[in-house]
DNA sequence: TTTCTCAAGTGGTCGGACCTCTGACCTCTG
DNA sequence: CAGAGGTCAGAGGTCCGACCACTTGAGAAA
């Protein structure tokens, strides 16, 4: 078989700083209004150099986990007083952050918004948008129904009503949960479900908005995230039970 | 009266580079794919050190603005690309990208997202969320309704929606929101609107939400909501046809 | 006691060197 | 004449070590 192979750019080392300082902070190692090393030392234990510690530090910044005070230090934040979706993205790819809670809570914000979409989609669409749709499905249609490709047509079609919808905000958060959706993928794109009906079912959702059906489109979606977010949450539980997401467990 | 000043941290050289550039960037100046100058160049134009331009670059990468590439380049990228609703933020703070279109879309996003979010807080709020919107209301019945005083009423009755709602994604959300309400401030809190009546629907809203009346809740949000976008929409009219915002317009 | 001064600590900036990746061009080879 | 590797300039990535600017608090001075 081909070799198929992923690119991947090579992670900088403000890069992994970054990733470091994310990870404890979003997993409590910091508490919320506590301060981090300063910038001198965070540079001497990591072994890098004071400008990459700098540079991760102004990316934590932007999702507002830290604030740099001069001449004080760097404190940190709660993720709740965030105003950066970001963050959200973020603490789903702590294991030990991710909670059913959590996930529930997202998944209902979701919801909200993107049968908002789809229904703003249906409105305001214009034919150049569900022309790649179409393309898409009609090239899909022959092939067979792997997880994956599942997971690539629901991110098609997710970034399709973001642009058809005509509005920034919600297109920008449906940016959002494209990034979501291949983070949290596994959870859902895998072998155990079922998606044979997933085309026939973008095809209906399609047909709905070329007749700018804003209700019927609204239902075939509500249908297709009542299954997809019971799946989450099933598979979410049994992590968390497994104590492979959630808080630490004690050891037995 | 009291003088209540707020300290503001003096603006650092690479905040005024990351301004700058997002300026260009923000207006057009540079076109979507484009490429931006080289580090080297842009430290030497700007007078400034090539870390506090690399600094500001990636702050720019953080709002998905610009893509670094290793060997290559600094690429811009559409504003519809990012997945950061700050550059939606950001897009409000340039008078030429503003547009009543915009304006709308946002306003859009924030009521559907307010009224969701009140709806929630009214099913979810627990005891300490309403005590401190209780003190405040109280603490505030006495003194007189400026401009100023119904923005911080909005801000802090947001806020408190906010983390009500028992939902981090929406808390996010909002706390963008408390942020654009500051910036969009004047749009709306200036001495030719009535906030007489702010305080009296507030505490209407809070008596509402103290009996978990949801739909009582949204409707008289819906009535708030009706009124400053429709005050926020005509002020925004009559600057686009003064042209302080919207794009450039050529000369008579 | 109160006020002032100053030093230590922390973030902010500098410049200038070197490393690594990318892409275009060159050169060798079959 | 392709197609392979080699070379080099240009771009971002990292490092060093020094100095500047702000904040705080301890200790000196009034």
């Amino acid at each position: 078989m081909a070799l198929t192979l992923q690119r991947l750019d090579a992670p900088s080392r403000s890069d992994g700083v970054f990733e470091q300082l994310r990870h404890q902070i979003l997993t409590g190692a910091v508490p919320a209004g506590g301060r981090i090393p300063n910038e001198r030392d965070l540079a001497a234990r990591l072994g890098v150099n004071r400008s990459s510690v700098r540079e991760a530090i102004r990316r934590l910044e932007g999702l507002d986990l830290v604030t740099v005070r001069h001449g004080r230090g760097t404190y940190v934040r709660h993720a709740s007083e965030s105003s950066a979706l970001q963050v959200v993205e973020a603490l789903l790819r702590e294991p030990r952050a991710i909670t059913v809670d959590l996930l529930r809570q997202t998944l209902l914000f979701r919801r909200d918004i993107v049968l908002r979409v789809v229904e703003l989609a249906a409105q305001h669409h214009r034919t150049e948008h569900l022309a790649d749709a179409r393309a898409l499905l009609d090239r899909e249609s022959a092939e067979g129904a792997t997880p994956a490709r599942a997971l690539e047509l629901d991110v098609a079609m997710n970034r399709l009503l973001g642009e058809a919808s005509g509005n920034l905000m919600y297109q920008v958060v449906t940016n959002l949960f494209t990034r979501l959706l291949r983070q949290l993928g596994p959870l859902y794109y895998n072998e155990s479900r079922d998606h044979r009906r997933s085309l026939e079912t973008h095809r209906r959702l399609l047909v709905a908005l070329e007749a700018r059906d804003a209700d019927e489109a609204r239902r075939i979606l509500e249908v297709m995230l009542d299954y997809s977010e019971q799946a989450i949450l099933e598979e979410a539980e049994r992590l968390e039970a497994a104590g492979v997401i959630g808080p630490e467990t004690p050891a037995p």
